[in-house]
DNA sequence: CGTCAGTATAGATATAATGCAATATTGTGA
DNA sequence: TCACAATATTGCATTATATCTATACTGACG
């Protein structure tokens, strides 16, 4: 049964922030959506900057973009992703000024 | 093998920003501790905020203890929690910056 | 001590996330 | 068309999470 009070936060909109948190709760996605900050990135570019396998940037970009994180465009043989989901800088936003 | 670049977030402060992250990534969760930003609460005033039985929260409340992000103290029969770990008040607020 | 209210934990089970290796796809250019 | 570079996907084993239900613990009080 879900709520059915008059909570600051909607039930939909918790729900979306809490897809979207999730994803953030991750090592090498949390580094990937950091290279992103500064704008668009190839695979290749991030997998250098992340210091990981291919593959395994491959399967987290796929996992951001299924939950609407990133975007990607194609351009000739490489990929460039970018973030869309504008929580993103704020919340790394929040790490950093949480940390620094 | 892990990163070995200079990056503006360190890697094991990003782990512990993961896990914290990751904790927050659960509509349940950031109920509860949406709840807690105003201060402390006992288990059953949570339950009856978030409309959900007992054992679920208090197990949410133990995986955010075990995360350090909050804690408790006994008072006669109630537990009352707080929260401990201060990123969270500010990724709090950044949902609700992004949404409102 | 027995009981009750408030809280915590355990067990079972289902589902999802990870990490890795292998392989597939797509576009480019000789 | 072949081969190569860049990227994506798949299969699988492992581990972690989620969700219930039932039960146990703890403190107050008669």
């Amino acid at each position: 049964m879900p709520t059915s009070h008059d909570v600051s936060i909607g039930d939909d909109v918790l729900s979306r922030a809490a897809t979207v948190i999730k994803c953030l709760g991750h090592p090498l996605r949390l580094r990937l959506l950091e290279a992103l900050e500064q704008g668009e990135r190839t695979v290749s570019e991030l997998q250098e900057y992340a210091d990981m396998n291919q593959a395994a940037v491959s399967q987290q970009l796929a996992t951001l973009k299924a939950r609407g994180i990133v975007d990607s465009r194609r351009e000739g043989t490489f990929v460039y992703y970018r973030i869309v989901e504008p929580k993103v800088n704020q919340i790394l936003q929040c790490i950093r000024d949480c940390d620094v």
